[in-house]
DNA sequence: CTTTTTGCAAACCCTTTGCAAGACA
DNA sequence: TGTCTTGCAAAGGGTTTGCAAAAAG
């Protein structure tokens, strides 16, 4: 296979302000970075934050996971951490690298299976909605 | 809320096809199942398959869940049990419910968080494919 | 007969692609 | 200038919906 050269990378408005609102958002859809970036730069297109996200993923700045219902999060945090996903709130909240190491470690120890780092969600009902009362359902936001 | 008072059932040689093909296959996709269902009775159009499969996942007979590109996965095997989907070969592994627990368990403890069942999938590479060098990559379906 | 199901076609949603025009360096 | 990026429009792929016709009970 070709080494595939790299070519050069510009500088664009738009892929500086999508840079901002990753740093400002966490977990965000691809449709919350371009909410983000049409409050500063109302005339972006969502097809070139689509593409700048991907770029990211590539080279390895950003990580992106699916959520149950087949929408994309991504995730700038760079230590390997993985996810819980409250199915009622719709909130995603990190788990911290040691917790994710003892589990991957059992994992990995069980199973002979290579984790790769940030593509572990688990789905449930988070601490504060199980304390309250079948809620509404927000969107896919953070909170970490 | 309105109370949502069932409705009867009805034994459709289709639903009965279905059923048998959610047997056989583990973890298939809807198309799986399809394919499945149109060896047997050729002229099941894809809908049918999506609306039972559907149907059963709102009777609690099925779970489902969605891959890293997108695709659901269905699974039939009634006790809490996570998965791990390689991404190499995109084969699907049961992880049993023993080693399950554990898992849960931690997660819970430090983050009280209520897993809600089969809702875990670990993302990877799997121990053959590790061993084996890069391979071509299958289509989603089983093994465990 | 009445009501659930099916098949078909079209709608949907999110994401990706093709291409000419525009922006960086 | 040269070529990387953008915007727009259209294509894609999996899943869902609307509706009239067919089947189950």
């Amino acid at each position: 296979m070709t080494p595939k050269l790299k070519t050069a990378t510009r500088n664009t408005q738009q892929r500086q302000v999508i840079k901002e609102c990753i740093r400002k958002l966490s977990h965000p859809t691809a449709d919350d970075v371009w909410h983000c970036v049409t409050d500063k730069l109302p005339n972006v297109n969502k097809t070139t934050i689509y593409r700048n996200l991907s770029r990211m993923v590539e080279d390895g700045a950003l990580k992106r996971f699916m959520t149950e219902n087949g929408v994309m999060l991504f995730d700038s945090t760079p230590e390997r951490h993985y996810h819980l996903h409250c199915e009622r709130c719709g909130r995603v909240f990190d788990v911290e690298p040691t917790l994710s190491d003892q589990i991957a470690e059992i994992v990995q120890r069980e199973k002979q299976f290579l984790i790769t780092g940030q593509k572990l969600i688990l789905s449930g009902i988070c601490a504060a909605c199980q304390a309250s009362a079948p809620a509404g359902n927000k969107k896919a936001t953070t909170q970490t």
